[in-house]
DNA sequence: GTTAGCACTCATCTTAGTGGAGTGCTAATA
DNA sequence: TATTAGCACTCCACTAAGATGAGTGCTAAC
């Protein structure tokens, strides 16, 4: 049997009226609220075959149908159709006060999930090999050395040092030079024994802080806690389908801990191909919480080799078309943003 | 009518048995389940009496009784009595490495989640005028210029600073030891306009970057935001008196956006008299929210003037027992843990 | 190929009935 | 006087039995 165009039409009806009401959708709904000018009884034979081949389903005996997730895979693959053309120009180069970065992340995970009424979440771009731009040692207090990493994306961070012998202000300055002038514009793989050793060399007698202060800068550089910012979770709670307490427990659960949606959002980063926006629909998701939701990403280039990627999750009954809309203009408005502010 | 002793084992049995079962308690269980040997007929006329002293009611006409809020309130109160003594010893004296401080207050918002299957919240401590302890600027290019603040606690903060013109390393080295030189020990209240003067005047010609730095300064330290961790959120969904789903997607949603919780905890610690443990039941709690829940809130004190909140929230039949110790426990564990690392 | 019509299915809602836990009250008892 | 046993009563929770209605499949006619 074959997907003539009257079925794609009568499928669409079947998802779109579905995706509005979360109620099973029957026959003569279809018959009534298209233009396709069909009694009811037609409308049912070609239900019929629309189930025989998979794309619907009766979640009981003589009820409406509901779309499978091959149904909804079928709509949201012709939906994308359209859409895909614009998406490749989507990439925004966003680099902007790094220092700021977090309040903007979480803001739009916010801004996603009011506007849609779905979970979201927001991944921090993060480079596989940050550079290091500088180094900056102060003395805190006679015990303490404060160690300031600049990457090279002026992502900042700190990390505080313990100093087992004093050091004078003139070997702290020093020490601030040399580190620099080694460490400079490498990443965590290029930083190697001879560089070490030479550091090492240069510092003398306080060699061990220099492992120290290396130590912590390695530290704060690989550091990925708290890399995903996520908005709306409770959103969840609002579509029965997926309050039977269990799963929503499990889903929010998802969204407190945010550990797997790491997961989740690096799982489909490593794939070269996962670029621009994705879909995953019910058992395609690759998190157990969300096998009956829909997740839906979107990959955004900062700079070359520097993506972050933006999600929303969902009931199946998502409506995709606003989905995919909200976030391409959400991505559009991003780039206008960064360009303003850099 | 007196609340004597008797009645007191009969309401104490009573709130017992609903902490455990969550059902309306009837007379036959108490003259079962104690050793006051009494008839379940005696029990039912205390109750009447306790009922009528407002302590306990009825749901419905001829259903068990459960603890009124004044119940809980009297229940609280008689713990509290036993252990406030002991509680005025907990003050740590938590002073470690600050940039660790966010993992820890995440790390005990879930120990005491996981451990008492309540929600719970952790609030920064914060004191209420930061002292600058020092500054660091540091050229990041040749338009932007990084800010290190470093406060007395051992915080530090970075912002970024745009500069119009391009200001040499020396200047940038003099303009350095000046800003620190007028600022270090310095409180925002103290950074009058005397003192700005003073230094726009040594900067000579780059008094409009000393403008900007000290706002950003200023930024740097009263930023409040995050100053909540948060887990266990998800435990409201577990107890079926708050899963209303009206109710229990409203207390989530306090838990996700946090600004409420900041003003729950700042509401409570304005208070000089709030030290230490705090017990709020049903009414007594300031969030619309948390009407129908309880609330324990602990103070403790990193050091003299700087407080910081953990508290609890869960069904009003909250195990007030475990809670309390449990706090308490936490806070001797975090003493040792402090103390270890400072 | 399309449609009207009819018998059938099944979830949902309503209603009535039942059991049980619990109370209040009264009269008897220590 | 305080305590207890006993009984009538209340009301929630549960179950079973219709009633309703949306929806289907099938057949025969157009």
């Amino acid at each position: 049997m074959q997907l003539d165009e009257r079925k794609v039409k009568i499928l669409q009806a079947i998802i779109r009226n579905y995706l509005e009401t979360g109620e099973p959708v029957g026959s003569r709904t279809i018959s009534k609220y298209t233009d396709l000018n069909l009694s009811s009884a037609t409308i049912r034979n070609e239900m019929s075959d629309l189930e025989d081949m998979g794309y619907i389903f009766q979640p009981h005996t003589s009820s409406g149908r509901i779309p499978s997730d091959k149904g909804y895979r079928f709509y949201v693959d012709s939906l994308m159709e359209e859409k895909v053309a614009e998406l490749n120009t989507m990439r925004s180069e966003l680099e902007l006060k790094a220092d700021k970065i977090d309040v903007l992340l979480q803001h739009v995970a916010k801004l996603l999930a009011v506007n849609t009424n779905y979970a979201t979440m927001v991944s921090k771009p993060k480079a596989k090999h940050p550079k290091l731009k500088f180094l900056q040692l102060s003395e805190m207090d006679m015990q303490k050395l404060l160690v300031v990493v600049v990457l090279d994306s002026n992502e900042v961070k700190n990390r505080i040092v313990d100093m087992d012998i004093a050091v004078e202000k003139e070997m702290l300055l020093k020490l601030n030079v040399v580190m620099n002038t080694f460490l400079q514009g490498l990443d965590l793989t290029e930083i190697n024994m001879s560089v070490v050793q030479q550091m090492k060399q240069q510092a003398g007698e306080y060699s061990t802080l220099v492992t120290n202060i290396l130590d912590a800068v390695a530290d704060a550089v690989s550091e990925e806690e708290d890399m995903i910012y996520t908005s709306g979770a409770t959103n969840i709670l609002k579509y029965p389908e997926l309050n039977d307490n269990e799963k929503a427990s499990k889903l929010l659960y998802t969204f407190e801990e945010k550990k797997q949606l790491t997961q989740l959002i690096t799982d489909s980063m490593d794939d070269e191909n996962n670029r621009g926006i994705q879909v995953y629909i019910g058992d395609e998701t690759p998190l157990d919480s969300m096998k009956d939701c829909s997740v839906v990403t979107a990959t955004y280039e900062v700079e070359e080799g520097v993506y972050g990627k933006i999600g929303i999750v969902g009931p199946k009954r998502m409506d995709y078309e606003k989905v995919v809309n909200t976030l391409q203009s959400l991505m559009v408005d991003l780039d206008n943003i960064f360009k303003e502010k850099s």
